[in-house]
DNA sequence: CAGTATCCGATCAGATACTG
DNA sequence: CAGTATCTGATCGGATACTG
């Protein structure tokens, strides 16, 4: 679905000591978009399972069709489960899995750098772009 | 430098916790980017200081456009500093500072996360892939 | 050596409209 | 309700060439 796009070349050891830094770029590339971290973050809060219609209402701004695509993305890395429920109306349920859920301890190490240094960090550009 | 990009109606409490969902979203935003974790990891391997060649070498496959691009919102973030030695031929050394070491930490999470998990997700991957 | 300038194709994500 | 389809402007990043 998402292609990763070739990236050759990278020693691994020298750059992050992983094995596979194809890995790092990937994960790094999934996390950095848009909605990816939100959407987990928002899974996750609403008790790990949550219906479409109560995610978009979660993640403000969100459009249903980056929801969607976020979603499959989501579930395409195993990080979420989809159940489709054959009901009219129809229900479909989205559930993070135990994998998913270990993203998101590294995930919330990030999140309290930002609360940490973020002021630091708007200072520095103002400064910067003072000049 | 970097225009953020409006992103407006996020809840705070309800997404992340964050007083600052934004700071999270540009955080994220400049995390995910192909160059920015790479330069950074580089550059502390380097001993924390190091030219612009020498990023150049380190970082295989990045082109002279990126790691300037790179390295310049990296300063501005505060992340690195800039210094030029009036010399002939001209000298460039960029240092990472100390709010720039600190994010390697929960960087160094998610890195390891991929390390221990990303064989997992391949696979998760190459299931959905397969119907 | 340490960049900048320019061009370009690819991807991203918003808006809007439509559907089983 | 839970999506998909289509269009579009914006941004990203690679390739290449040039410069103080």
């Amino acid at each position: 679905m998402k292609k990763p796009g070739k990236f050759v070349g990278l020693d691994p050891a020298a750059i992050c000591r992983s094995s596979d830094p194809m890995a790092v770029r990937e994960l790094l590339n999934k996390i950095g978009d848009k909605w990816t971290i939100f959407v987990i973050l928002s899974l996750d809060l609403l008790g790990g399972r949550a219906r479409f219609s109560e995610l978009e209402r979660s993640v403000p701004g969100i459009s249903q069709r980056m929801l969607s695509a976020t979603l499959k993305n989501l579930e395409r890395d195993g990080l979420v489960v989809r159940e489709v429920f054959p009901e009219v109306p129809p229900r479909v349920e989205y559930e993070i899995t135990i994998l998913g859920k270990s993203l998101l301890q590294p995930t919330q190490g990030l999140v309290d750098w930002a609360k940490t240094n973020w002021e630091q960090v708007r200072e520095a550009q103002s400064t910067y772009d003072a000049r």
